[in-house]
RNA sequence: GCACGAGUGGCGAAACUGGCAGACGCAGCAGACUUAAAAUCUGCAGGCUCUUCAAUGGGCCGUCCGGGUUCGAUUCCCGGCUCGUGCACCA
């Protein structure tokens, strides 16, 4: 055999598959089909350490589950619109287009050295017409559907530069702010009044909490993400009349129970009702505040650390229950957005209501006690569950049975109503950017007014997008670019053949990734955005890998989006994905993140370079388990590079006298044992593959090959038939179990002994079920739970024969001499334990 | 504050359903080969400690801390600490 050489074996095997079609879908299979994804990238100049980690662990399990024999889909593709080409154009003047398409050929280069297992028929580029019109054609039978709409709000605006983060200029999506500033590229986030596009996520909010229970595969982390963010929360909504008015303030409230004991009821500073409730005397102030606050970001207002601040409007408003006048002021704190906008204050059982109360000396009436011994007694409100008092016909009551027969009240009272309330909005996703899908409508003064927004006709899509000068149009400033294309923006209006102008705003880019997992599956279907037929056959997705940061973004939206699909009738699943796997990042070598500013990134391709595909793969994957963060280290990456080589040695130094030997009947003496490590080894790596843990999986196969090294044993000195196929045997067995890591290597190991096609046109071995057990085989023995001795006993040992080779051992023997044994705990195969008095 | 996850040698980690804690690897130490180094191969390796010239053999402690259940707990239960992530003046 010639030497290990990863640079001349990698790329002759890339070729052998592509030649072969080896990863194609569609082949024939009696086991079914497994759909693997790997969350598609964002095509930038080159691949960095967290990719390769990320299509690895799918690559593992889909060259696995081809091996099993099931008919494997294997895609990967490109999130290719957004804003990093549209940025890079902004400075240096090259088209968007041009820069994609330049990223991909080199991010597709980059990705093809590592060897995985892709079909690259169902490439899918989202930034190509091709694409983006089913992008449209979606939002045309949403709007149909009542799943879209234009509304006119305060909207996210990425724009304001912080510590010379480059802002979006563009509004993003409520899941895209974090901590007020943009998750993208770190700008303040500022609030902005005007239309946008919107998806009516929140009509599927019930069904995305609930349908998480049923989604037992994924990971706890991001289930319990999404609970959080879609935020359900059960109460009633209370009218309480303005004193001397008509109008009514209603509020939204979980604690009802509390509700006697409500002495003030605040309402945002935006309320409608601020300025009829506004009395003469207090209006000057009211205006003030209501003023600063309109001057400032939700952030701004509402964040940690800001000090409650309110105004009274000299308004009164009348408890429902108590018929008492409480005043109405108004709150920094109060959101518009949530519930009513209102909120009926009780101190005693509210922390916030409290504070607030306190500051402005309003009254704090106790109407909860712990229970029936009394009041109270500690600092500040009390805010758990307890018995009423002073509730009229409620006291006495639980908590619980006051709120379900207070909502009984008001609803039968007609001022009120049972009501669940959502954290979760609907998804704003109109972008004033040049670099995404076109929003498909026009406007037209004669047909519309007040500007709805005309849908271009579904025979009209694509509207693509326009050819332009970059450096007209793309400037960074002012209106969203598209609207400067006189040419293209000025058009016809679909209904009355007029002039009208198109909708200048593209869409969220997190619109593509929605739904490209059902395109990979038919990726050149002209009819319909996919294949129904084939669709149904291959959703849902079985394995899904990528990133935990998507936990309320685009986990969230696909997941959205396979309902609407399924209504659509594309689709059978409501959800997308069975099995969720997110992976761990990947560190520089000092603990932190890579990145260029502190020099401390390892680029895959250096490590291709240096060590060939396999062992970047290798050590990835044995670096820790695959949700686990881990961070770089050479030492260790030179380790896996040492293993390979070890491998290689042990197959090479045998390869003359063994290659191709078999020989039937029964294995004795070295013949046995080194079948019985390749036997075992199979077990416990297709084990570990089974549950995920790769690592252990290397480390299976690092033992297995330590055990043949092993000088006391002398396996590796082959002097008989037998052992010399059992040599041939094991270097066999070795490549199938090494392939799904180190595809390249385990394939050229293969064909040195004789292999004719690759390991994964082939099937995954089966184990002997004789060779992996042992006839004589160790058990602990303990005295009182304390390890004493380890003895041997033979398989088929009983019970009563393990106890007297126990008590056979002198430490034993010296453990237990003068008690007497009260109990005997015997774990067959392991352990026995004496248990003395 | 609420929710979720994690905490094991110098380091990355392993231990599958309550059954020998630390597999495998990195770093380390020692040896073989070599003029030498690298590479390779071999051996040692949680802490403390006892017997012994030594090899070896033994004892005690040890999986964030404190309790509990159990013959037996890294694993299950209760309470707490630390770190990470998500949500958060959400009524």
């Amino acid at each position: 055999m010639h030497e290990y050489q990863p640079s001349v074996i990698e790329p002759k095997w890339q070729q052998q598959w592509t030649q072969r079609g080896t990863f194609r879908m569609g082949r024939p299979s009696t086991k079914g089909k497994k759909y693997v994804l790997e969350m598609l990238p964002y095509p930038s100049g080159s691949m960095h350490m967290g990719h390769v980690r990320n299509y690895l662990l799918g690559d593992v399990y889909a060259r696995y589950f081809r091996m099993l024999g099931y008919d494997v889909v294997h895609p990967m593709g490109w999130d290719a619109f957004g804003l990093p080409a549209e940025n890079a154009a902004i400075k240096d003047g090259v088209h968007p287009a041009t820069r994609t398409a330049q990223n991909i050929a080199s991010f597709k280069a980059e990705i093809q050295t590592l060897g995985y297992s892709y079909d690259w028929d169902l490439e899918v580029n989202t930034s190509s017409p091709e694409y983006y019109r089913w992008n449209q054609w979606f939002f045309l039978k949403m709007l149909e559907r009542g799943l879209v709409y234009r509304r006119f709000s305060k909207v996210n605006w990425c724009g304001e530069s912080v510590k010379g983060s480059v802002p979006c200029n563009t509004v993003i999506a409520n899941e895209q702010v974090k901590d007020g500033v943009c998750e993208r590229c770190d700008s303040k986030v500022i609030d902005k009044n005007m239309p946008e596009w919107a998806f009516r996520i929140t009509k599927y909010s019930q069904s995305l909490l609930d349908a998480l229970d049923g989604l037992k595969e994924w990971p706890d982390r991001i289930t319990s993400a999404q609970r959080n963010w879609i935020g359900r929360s059960e109460g009633v909504e209370a009218d309480f009349a303005v004193e001397g008015s008509t109008e009514k303030i209603r509020v939204f409230t979980t604690r009802v129970d509390t509700i006697h004991g409500c002495t003030y009821v605040v309402v945002a500073p935006d309320h409608a009702s601020v300025a009829k409730l506004t009395t003469p005397a207090q209006k000057a102030e009211v205006d003030a505040f209501v003023k600063k606050m309109a001057a400032r970001s939700k952030t701004e207002r509402t964040e940690e650390g800001v000090e409650k601040e309110g105004v009274f409007t000299g308004g009164f408003a009348i408890n429902p229950f108590t018929r008492a006048k409480v005043p109405v002021w108004i709150a920094n704190f109060v959101l518009s957005d949530y519930g009513t906008g209102a909120v009926m204050s009780v101190p005693a059982h509210d922390e916030r209501d409290h504070e607030f109360a306190v500051k402005y000396s309003l009254p704090i009436v106790t109407v909860v006690h712990p229970d029936a011994k009394g009041p109270f007694t500690g600092e500040g409100a009390f805010t758990e569950d307890g018995v009423l008092v002073g509730s009229g016909e409620w006291t006495g009551k639980t908590s619980a049975e006051a709120r379900t027969s207070m909502a009984a009240f008001l609803e039968k009272a007609g001022i009120g109503t049972p009501k669940v309330t959502w954290r979760q909005k609907d998804w704003g996703f109109s972008r004033q950017r040049y670099w995404g899908t076109p929003i498909p409508i026009v406007y037209c003064e004669k047909c519309d007014p007040e500007r709805h927004g005309i849908p271009v006709p579904y025979a009209q899509l694509p509207v693509t997008l326009p050819e332009i000068k970059v450096e007209e149009v793309l400037t960074g400033k002012g209106e969203p670019p598209l609207a400067k294309v006189a040419s293209w923006v000025n058009t016809t209006c679909p209904r009355c053949g007029g002039p009208a102008r198109r909708e200048a705003e593209t869409m969220d880019t997190f619109v593509d990734s929605c739904w490209y997992f059902a395109r990979y599956l038919s990726p050149h279907f002209e009819t319909a955005p996919f294949d129904a037929e084939v669709a149904k056959k291959m959703l849902p997705v079985d394995i899904y890998v990528g990133g935990p940061e998507h936990a309320t973004m685009h986990l969230l939206y696909f997941r959205f989006w396979t309902r609407v699909m399924k209504e659509l009738g594309l689709c059978t699943v409501e959800e997308p994905v069975t099995r969720l796997i997110t992976q761990g990042i990947v560190n520089g070598a000092d603990g932190f993140k890579m990145s260029k500013r502190r020099g401390n990134g390892v680029a895959p391709s250096e490590i291709v370079k240096k060590f060939g595909a396999d062992t970047a793969r290798g050590y990835v994957v044995f670096a820790g388990p695959p949700e686990r963060d881990f961070d770089w280290n050479d030492k260790a990456v030179e380790g896996i590079w040492k293993f390979l080589n070890r491998v290689w040695t042990l197959a090479s130094d045998a390869h003359d006298q063994a290659r191709g030997v078999t020989h039937e009947g029964p294995h004795t003496g070295k013949a046995l044992e080194i079948r019985k490590i390749a036997h075992k080894c199979l077990k416990r790596t297709t084990e570990a593959i089974e549950r995920l843990s790769f690592n252990t999986a290397i480390a299976g196969i690092m033992e297995a090959v330590n055990a043949l090294y092993d000088p006391k044993q002398g396996l590796r000195e082959l002097s008989t038939v037998e052992e010399r196929a059992a040599m041939n045997e094991a270097v066999r067995l070795l490549s199938f179990i090494l392939v799904p890591f180190v595809p390249h290597f385990a394939n050229e190991l293969a064909q040195a002994y004789g292999a004719t096609s690759p390991l994964e046109e082939q099937s995954w071995p089966a184990y002997d079920p004789a060779l992996v057990v042992d006839d004589v085989i160790p058990y602990a023995v303990q005295v009182m739970g304390k390890l004493r001795a380890e003895i041997m006993a033979p398989l088929a040992a009983t019970e009563a024969e393990v106890r007297a080779l126990a008590e056979a051992n002198d430490n034993v023997k010296a453990a237990i001499a003068g008690k007497t044994v009260k109990k005997f705990v015997f774990v067959p195969k392991r352990l026995v334990n004496f248990v003395v008095g």
